[in-house]
DNA sequence: ATAGTTAAACTAACCAGTTAGTATAAAATT
DNA sequence: AATTTTATACTAACTGGTTAGTTTAACTAT
């Protein structure tokens, strides 16, 4: 082992606490979630979060900067120009449904923001969304133009795709609650990625 | 006017009661909210609350119980037999939408319900939740039996169109933070039940 | 009808426990 | 020596829930 810097030290510390506020802010949503439940998962003593990184609320905003810089990063790979309409629709689809397998957090952490309007979010975050919108947007217009897409609205495509990954994700502690009395309930997949993705891009 | 009799008072308040804290619930989920803020709000002793009704898991029982019997009950009266799968179909979207625009409350907790797993719902409520899907997996069956619907997995297909809607609605305050941004947001309904509706309807 | 009684509805004040955040001194690490 | 981390203790504000007591409607016996 390198003996470690400093810098390395302070940034892994910082990513022991990231890594644990964000599981709790997730599961418990912001007014749920507890400081010294955070410092605790993440074996770090309380002051050391206010040391290092602030307040609950400043600590909640790295967490969903943190979050959603990686989905745009994600698209940056995923998607380019050089693909056909069917390809890159393909891939957004992929690609969200992906980081919603990787990340549960990051739907659970959408839906909680999406019910309280956005209040807690940081300014930045609300531009990466934006982001992501045009990338689908640019994608359909292009489909459209080859004459492969019929003409839809952009932004209902994208809540249908976006709603029913995160749905579907989201909703299978539920639906697990619920087998008992829907036989299909049972045998489903909780992975999104797969099938759900599949079926959604058919529909379209 | 007449007086009040002790039971016309005690229904009155507890309708008072099951409001604000409908608000409040769907404002600032459950951690969040504040029995306090919600006896203020209702114009009533914190101490009638549980009197009335009992601690705040059960007050949350309440209102959610209320806001998703409304939901079914409501089908009950759209949705019957004697209807085209089409129909019956636009009917399923249409109450939903409607739903959505007359309660927004619904789709917060349903958001904030899901986020936690449903780990608040009460018994009752799942019922009625399966009750939905059972209606739709009928619709669907009956349109693939005739020759209308192709075959889709009716749990996809439940997702995105509830997704859809629930995210239609609630990301409006998001989408008018972000309209300076993207242009094709300002002039976007914030209904769902007309535009949004046909087009989900027309792309299924 | 009326005075007296009971039961339901409601309130003000309070309490015990929790929680975010701070202060400080000491220890560890580089 | 400087930076990071811990341990401990603390506070101020808040919060869910309770209790003892008051008001008010409904009932009863006269």
């Amino acid at each position: 082992m390198q003996p470690l810097t400093l810098k390395d030290r302070r940034s892994q510390t910082i990513v022991r606490i990231l890594k644990a506020a964000t599981k709790e802010f997730s599961e418990a949503g912001f007014a749920g979630a507890r400081v010294d439940q955070i410092a605790n998962s993440a074996g770090v003593n309380k002051a050391t979060i206010y040391y290092h990184i602030g307040d609950k609320q400043a600590l909640y905003a790295q967490v969903v900067h943190h979050l959603f810089g990686n989905v745009v990063e994600q698209f940056n790979h995923n998607i380019t120009a050089a693909q056909s309409p069917e390809d890159n629709l393909k891939g957004f689809i992929q690609t969200i449904a992906g980081m919603v397998d990787q990340h549960p957090e990051l739907a659970a952490i959408m839906l909680r923001e999406q019910a309280s309007g956005g209040k807690h979010f940081p300014e930045m975050v609300a531009q990466d969304l934006a982001r992501i919108f045009g990338i689908l947007t640019e994608i359909l217009d292009d489909g459209v133009r080859t004459g492969i897409f019929i003409k839809t609205v952009p932004l209902i495509v994208h809540m249908m795709i976006i709603g029913a990954i995160v749905f579907f994700k989201m909703t299978s502690p539920i639906r697990a609650k619920l087998a008992p009395l829907v036989a299909t309930f049972d045998n489903m997949d909780t992975s999104v990625s797969g099938q759900v993705a599949a079926e959604i891009q058919m529909l379209i």
